[in-house]
DNA sequence: ATCGGTGCAGAATCTTATTCGGTCCCGTTG
DNA sequence: CAACGGGACCGAATAAGATTCTGCACCGAT
């Protein structure tokens, strides 16, 4: 757990309009945002580099199809670790996370560990990430596969 | 199924590198984009535009903490919807995706029609999307929630 | 070999980002 | 009560980037 919302009243209305902008379209010039949102430019500039510093901006990412670069299955795996090894979720889940095909890691409550959103080329690779990278792994006391049919954003 | 890439040979080596570039960082300028994969500032602005229309590109985005815009909590929530109301899933999930707490929805395979991405301010709200929104609903037939402790992305 | 058609590059132009100096507001201090 | 100091904001000036436009080179088809 890195730093959090310690200080909600560090956000005030103007910044919150700013995230809600920001996440619908990344791409706003500076200078839109500042007149959607009722300040100057260079306020809004300043703004925006904090929401940054603060982690309440992540980053900016182009939403890109999966199937245009070649991965068009995609999957939610639900992982369960052996309770005998559960420490070392960390440093595995980590792994997880720079296999290509991973989009999400998700820390979940349940019979499950984790969920991982997967896409890949074909079902042959899904099947090899399930076996090689995690029932294969001394780690992994189960799993269970759910293809996306499709996936949506919310508004 | 709108369109789907039914001509990856539509797709070179180069956009796909500007697809990878953009997925990690959204906002980096056209003009480093061109260089970085070794074309013309306005050739590389007219292959984004051509990759966001064909759909390879769904947009751009910032990646907002949902905690730090009041919404601290979050759950997957595995949907069933009732066999005799199949047909209804559409849009019903479409209704779903316009709940301002709802992130993403995905259609799966397996015991559960839709899993539902949720970020709510506490778990009273989480309550409320729950019971009003999925169980007091006649379609659905039943859910099943995972609290989220942690969302990471893939690399 | 010629005729489109397509994609690219480079310069010109226009838009946007970013920096900087100065002002205002407000809580604190003498 | 008035001066001081910090913080946030604004507007103008400057730098950087986006976008358009024109001409060239390549490629396939006639």
């Amino acid at each position: 757990m890195t730093d959090l919302p310690k200080d909600l009243r560090a956000l005030d209305p103007i910044d919150l309009d700013l995230l809600a902008l920001l996440e619908v379209d990344g791409r706003m010039p500076n200078n839109a945002l500042a007149e959607r949102v009722g300040i100057a430019p260079s306020t809004c500039l300043t703004r925006i580099r904090r929401l940054r510093e603060l982690g309440a901006i992540r980053g900016f990412h182009a939403d890109v199809d999966p199937a245009w670069i070649g991965r068009p299955i995609q999957a939610m795996i639900a992982v369960r670790i052996r309770s005998d090894a559960r420490d070392a979720i960390g440093k595995f889940a980590e792994s997880l996370a720079g296999i290509p095909a991973v989009r999400d890691v998700y820390f979940v409550s349940g019979s499950y560990d984790f969920l991982l959103h997967v896409a890949t080329a074909d079902v042959s690779d899904l099947r090899t990430i399930i076996t090689e990278r995690l029932s294969g792994t001394h780690l992994v006391a189960g799993t269970e596969t759910h293809l996306i049919f499709e996936h949506r954003r919310g508004n």
